[in-house]
DNA sequence: TCCGTCATGTAATATGTTACATGATTAG
DNA sequence: CTAATCATGTAACATATTACATGACGGA
């Protein structure tokens, strides 16, 4: 396997919901993926030209939209196969409540204040957008993968809550 | 402010247990930050030599062991006080589900039973680590602190094994 | 003596964002 | 007409990992 790129799967991914143009891609990878995945044009155009190059994406004919091809099929199945990249962790939330002590604690209500209400806006849209994918009958055979999806920032969001709402109450009883 | 680096703020944090070498820097961020942050060799050696260009880090004599500065441990103040940086938002497992129809139900069904059993030995560790802290009381000050974060490691883990299980009963009602 | 760990470091490579340039098309 | 959006792209920069080199030191 020449270079297992997620970002290959994410473009890929996207052009099989039909032919479109880079910046279709890059607007469809914001908007649909965009609670767990995300993609700048830096990295878009690049990884289109040379899908081109390897046969997996051509460019239709009138309008010069990227269109996914048979053997770009199989290297999306291949590349989902293939074990999730491990990112390294890095959450600068944490690395400032670990330390926590040193950056005082109303600081740190604040950042339990925010991720809390951050989470709250987040469980809004997913369950919005949650609502909106039963009034969509044509894409009926993908729909519980999309469920799966939201579950998990639903999930997410819901532990957040718990958590900030725990911590805080956990600070209060100190100093 | 020149660069309001995360790298910087967690191995100034580190040193505010005390001095000591890179190797034990880079251990400690392994084995104490483990579930929220990591630093590479690539990453700590020329951080401290900058650190201690700056002035913010010097070399204790005897042993060559790197040692915060007063004006290290303002600058760690004044890192923690900035907006953490948004890491773009990368999870591999979730995109594979999101195109779960390409990649077949039998794959995304073991996928989900990996990310269950992980979290589910990932709240091991965190209880264990939890039960531990309350044995040092030199640390008390802290303690408060590091139980905020393994409660975000406890909480994540725990909505991650409610999440599989809710997906995998959803999975099961499909063909 | 040999192995594992401690310790410091660098070069090559990978990855990715930001900011900008350029121009076409479309809506008001 | 003009502003916004669509569209393609690139150069500079930032960040980070991996793999390797080098050597000291202590214990079996």
């Amino acid at each position: 396997m020449v270079r297992a790129s997620q970002t290959d799967a994410a473009v890929l991914g996207a052009l099989t919901t039909g032919p479109m143009s880079g910046y279709a891609v890059r607007a469809a990878i914001r908007d649909v993926l965009g609670h767990f995945w995300s993609e700048s044009y830096g990295q878009i155009y690049p990884t289109l030209r040379s899908l081109e190059q390897s046969g997996l994406v051509d460019r239709r004919e009138p309008d010069g939209a990227f269109a996914i091809t048979a053997s770009g099929r199989e290297r999306l199945l291949e590349l989902l196969s293939a074990p999730a990249r491990v990112e390294p962790a890095r959450n600068g939330l944490l690395l400032r409540l670990f330390f926590g002590e040193v950056l005082g604690a109303p600081a740190c209500r604040a950042l339990l204040v925010e991720a809390r209400d951050r989470a709250r806006e987040q469980l809004d849209r997913y369950e919005a957008i949650e609502a909106g994918i039963a009034t969509e009958p044509e894409h009926a055979s993908r729909a519980p993968y999309w469920r799966i999806t939201l579950g998990a920032g639903r999930h997410g969001a819901l532990a957040t809550i718990a958590w900030a709402e725990e911590s805080l109450r956990a600070l209060e009883e100190q100093p």
